[in-house]
DNA sequence: TACTAATAACTGACCAGTCAGTTATTAGTA
DNA sequence: TACTAATAACTGACTGGTCAGTTATTAGTA
């Protein structure tokens, strides 16, 4: 009919994959890896479904981009800080949270690791995945950090990546709140109070008297 | 062939229901509610898939049956245990924590939570019922009971319901990795000291220094 | 004999993955 | 610059398999 102002479709092998990864994170973060539909995915891409083929060899291997690309940010940002932390355990401590509920809180990562949790058992590389590359790093890096700070006598005697699951805990199961039970009418939990407050708490269990 | 010994089937109407739930949260909790095979569930059931269709509706209504299965229980325990607090914050905590610990420890409620955040988007009324019906009844009266130690000055301010969360949250995080990552190579979170050392570091940050 | 719990074969819908054909784009030619 | 051949991105109809739910039939029970 018309085909110079609106041809059928363009050509654009370049920015595919990332568009096809950046509309499956929702979709898998909305419905899950099993109920997530390839032909939705492709129409919210903006192509067919036949095209997502062309770039990707399995619905599984789109499921792996998408872990992939919401991981690698989230890495960053555990290496950087934890990397650079200069003074005591408590800067580090509240530059983390105020990083993990900026990221967290504008992303779709809340929604990826629901869909981990409740993916896990059906495709449980993925959770090996983000257990390896992300979780099992962040966990590790705290725990060294708090370990250090003990020997420095500023944290009290405890298992040191026990104190590292209590330190993250809050704020984890704040984002698996706001993606499970607000959007069926609980009330949210903001989670930038939730986290000063859970660090102004913490805090005074965790540092020794003298340190305090 | 032999049908005095073993017959195909046998008419027990009054126990079906029970049997299927039972099995039927097995699956559910191992594979989520979308990769769960009705027929698998009645197998380990002990009967045919068609039977299944004598006492449930449809899949959901198993899974809507099985969540208020795994429900019950728990609600008994959150209300028994608050109802009959009778010191001080720190003894209803821990009292609570051991509970916890002991209920989710041994049995498939863990599984269920985990089935729930993870098919909360694609069947929203089954979080509305785990919520309405257990989770917040549970963050409600943990957060009343600080209230009112607040008011007896033996708890320092701030907001009740984070406190609550604040208390929950790592039991929690413990269960869910114990069901997502252990599987998949992670060493493990023991409940039971997690909840100690949890209890210990936390109730110094939340009491006031006089009740402490 | 009448009744019904239970089975097992069946249906219909759904969907991941395929592929033959279509169309946008680019390279080559004049 | 205009035309054409060659290429490859893309489409959409199709297939094969799976599985929730149905039904014709069988077998246990009263």
């Amino acid at each position: 009919m018309n085909p110079t102002s609106s041809p059928k479709f363009r050509r654009r092998k370049a920015d595919r994959p990332r568009e096809i990864v950046a509309a499956a994170l929702q979709i898998f973060a909305e419905k899950g890896f099993a109920s997530a539909r390839l032909d939705e995915i492709a129409t919210r891409a903006g192509l067919s479904k036949g095209a997502v083929y062309l770039y990707f060899e399995t619905k599984e291997d789109v499921f792996r981009a998408v872990v992939e690309h919401a991981i690698a940010p989230e890495i960053d940002l555990a290496r950087a800080a934890i990397a650079a932390h200069p003074g005591p355990l408590p800067d580090l401590l509240r530059l983390l949270a105020e990083r993990f509920v900026a990221v967290v809180g504008g992303s779709a990562v809340g929604g990826v690791a629901k869909m981990v949790i409740g993916e896990a058992r059906n495709f449980p590389e993925l959770a090996r995945v983000w257990h390896d590359r992300l979780v099992s790093k962040v966990i590790g890096a705290v725990a060294s950090a708090v370990a250090a700070a003990q020997v420095r006598g500023e944290v009290r005697p405890g298992d040191p990546r026990i104190y590292a699951l209590q330190i993250i805990a809050p704020l984890l199961v704040g984002v698996i709140w706001r993606e499970t039970f607000v959007p069926v009418g609980a009330p949210e939990f903001d989670l930038s109070s939730l986290s000063v407050q859970h660090l102004d708490t913490l805090l005074v269990g965790l540092l020794t008297p003298e340190s305090a």
